[in-house]
DNA sequence: GCTTGACCTTCCCTTGATGGGAAGGTTTAG
DNA sequence: CTAAACCTTCCCATCAAGGGAAGGTCAAGC
């Protein structure tokens, strides 16, 4: 299978398998006769299992972990617990901090007329001028 | 003012400040003789309402077109609430993407019991076994 | 007045995951 | 046999930020 099947069959791009074979997260797929990338049926299933695993946000150095301990049938369930816990609190994070920036932008958009006046309270804001003191904080 | 002293009043870093110059986000602050760049009030005021953009998320290029509306005293509020809304929605689609990500993780590894034994739903899920069909759609 | 240390300057490199595109080799269908 | 489709490697760009080197400037203390 060379790589533009294996990138339909998982849903990988062909550059994205190029990249995940330099990092070192997929093992560097046979060759055939003329130097094409020939992909077996495990290359394709480490491909998906890398897939889903970009989609649930893990990065490539996580990734890597987690195919090792899928690898190993005598891994403990605990390490990979700690990993999903892991990542899990440092999107929780992330989106509480997204979350921050979300409602103080919608305060103040909502307190913005949207005219054609020049007043508006979310440059107020942006320009230091703290009426209301309504801020996430900026840390 | 000094680049340092600018940084230590606005909170933005020495580096930063030079980049935001090299990018046209700021005009070229003055020079001293000895070629140190020299900051007024109004620079310092700039790198204020800069910090506190990035701290709402707005890209470079969103802050470019915000300072502009802000020295411009005939702007219509219209296309600054415009602007905010625009970054709102995207945060908000971000929010939720990284939401489903941590709701699958989270229910995931509750169901994980993070023991010695190697069963693990996690790895089982990313190999792509659905027994239960809890999952974010991967976009 | 000189030294020393703190500060500044520019320039280049790195990040992380992804894509664009060029130059050139291979395979496949007609 | 040719043309199109595909592959290869290599380099570049993204975005906001920091690291660090090499060298110039300034200020404080002696």
């Amino acid at each position: 299978m060379n790589i533009g099947k294996a990138a339909q069959a998982t849903g990988v791009s062909a550059k994205m398998i190029r990249y995940y074979e330099a990092q070192g997260l997929i093992r560097p797929a046979d060759r055939t006769e003329g130097n094409y990338r020939d992909f077996s049926d495990r290359d394709v299933n480490d491909l998906r299992f890398i897939r889903r695993a970009r989609g649930l946000g893990f990065s490539i150095d996580e990734i890597s972990r987690l195919l090792s301990l899928w690898r190993d049938d005598a891994r403990p369930s605990r390490e990979v617990k700690a990993m999903a816990e892991k990542h899990l609190a440092d999107l929780d994070a992330r989106i509480r901090e997204m979350r921050e920036m979300a409602d103080t932008l919608r305060h103040l958009a909502h307190c913005c007329a949207g005219d054609e006046r020049p007043d508006c309270p979310i440059l107020s804001d942006l320009a230091g001028d703290r009426p209301q003191g309504v801020h996430a904080g900026n840390a």
